[in-house]
DNA sequence: TTTGCTTCTGAACCCGGTTCATTTATTGTG
DNA sequence: CACAATAAATGAACCGGGTTCAGAAGCAAA
């Protein structure tokens, strides 16, 4: 039960990512190669990819929102939007632990154009979960009971930095298949049918999900470029409620002058 | 003048591009390799990778959404939305031709996941250039004192065509660049100064560049599933409506009933 | 210790993409 | 027409991410 093997393969996996980021961090992600990381680390080549499934993942294991999994988890009365709100609120409100490592991270995602894709990738994948959280799909989605305005503060310190991922880092590297026949995505591909409740709700999760994205990059610029943490976190807040402000009362204001 | 040279080379690209699209159509993108593309085609791999910076090119070079150029180049006193929306409601309307060779790609494309995952790392590019269109550029954006609804600057399309896409189509391979010093992104990487005017922009963009994605890979998928372009283009203009009718109000109806 | 399992390893391989020196057209000029 | 100057095509070697495979440790229970 101990599990003295699996400690050691906590600890390899470990090395393996520190040694990866350190030297990502001197040298920026695309001027390594894995064969060093490999090498610097002390493993092979094949043991490193089967620790992490692709150099991406040893940027990435860790960067994941689970958008997804806060609407459904939401509690009963609240509307999604508004459960995503507060929780973007409390990660910017969150202290950040290891803000050196942390900033080293991003600053690493930052510069180099195909981590950013890889965000931005991770982010597609994580769309089209959150398109079938807002569908009244499966379960009961909204009770509809409006709970009263305001109230239930919200947990202080409740925990959820982004811990949440469902399958381990996502950043897969083949996803090679059967040529010939039918297709392989990931999702099944939603119908194409002409529903527009399913419609509406791919296109809010759309909306949604690019809008935090955005919100992301912009604290990861931030805090990339020196900007101490809290205080990126402090403006982070204010994003925030601009972001969901415009994602719930819509961008009619564009093209009309003093926009505040 | 006359070019035969110029000629021979467009016919050679064809060629290229023509049985590279034969081929993926018969066994899928991922089966098939540049190698036997380029023998298929009688040049050299070095001399396809001439014509086409990157397999993915192969199937994108004509996929591309220029977005920014229509928001710029709007008649003076439309919105921007309303100008994105009228694009794509016309682009929905207008007769497709080559109805087969269309349905291949896109079939193509659908089958894919690397292909996806291209066309959405284009779309990220047409976003930031979107968001440099919906800031009233360089100049005051908001000097708060709105003149009059639209009699705004904006000489129609002279000087600063912001050139969207720098190089043809875009799917470039080689972002290397200098590891030790400075960034190297594309995009300056904006500056993370607190501008709340630049962050709407961004954020405006960013719900914009992802709901027309979405449309587009909708339609995209009804139509590899086999529906005839017409039909998909008619269902397409209802879902652009949609579309632009939750970007302009906004999603505070997520989580009440009656959606419709 | 022996048996059995998991993990690690090296070496070869595949594939997308690039470099480079060389060959093969095409073009413009005397 | 011949002849350079120029542009393009070629093959072969190379790089780096990622995989495969046969076999060599390492650990656990007997």
């Amino acid at each position: 039960m101990a599990g003295l093997r699996e400690d050691k393969k906590r600890r390899t996996r470990q090395a393996i990512g520190d040694v990866a980021m350190r030297l990502f961090a001197e040298r920026g992600f695309e001027a390594v190669t894995v064969n060093e990381i490999a090498e610097a680390a002390g493993v092979a080549k094949v043991t490193l990819f089967k620790y992490f499934p692709s150099k991406e993942s040893l940027v990435l294991h860790a960067v994941e929102e689970d958008l997804a999994g806060v609407v459904i988890a939401r509690p009963p009365g609240r509307s999604p939007l508004r459960a995503l709100r507060e929780y973007l609120l409390a990660f910017a409100a969150a202290p950040i632990g290891e803000a050196d490592e942390l900033i080293a991270r991003m600053k690493v995602i930052v510069d180099s154009p195909a981590l950013t894709a890889a965000v931005n990738r991770l982010q597609y994948g994580s769309r089209r979960a959150l398109a079938r959280a807002l569908l009244p799909g499966g379960r009961p989605l909204m009770p509809c009971e409006t709970g009263e305005g305001s109230s239930a503060p919200r947990e202080a310190g409740d925990e959820t930095p982004p811990r949440s991922d469902a399958a381990g880092d996502g950043t897969s590297p083949r996803s090679d298949a059967a040529p010939g026949a039918a297709g392989h995505h990931p999702q099944p591909a939603r119908a194409p049918g002409a529903d527009p409740a399913a419609l509406a709700a791919e296109l809010a999760a759309a909306q949604i999900s690019a809008a935090v994205l955005t919100l992301q990059e912009t604290f990861f610029q931030r805090v990339a470029a020196g900007m101490p943490p809290a205080e990126a976190g402090r403006l982070l807040r204010g994003d925030v409620d601009l972001a969901f402000d415009l994602l719930e009362n819509g961008l009619a204001w564009l093209g009309e002058k003093g926009t505040t």
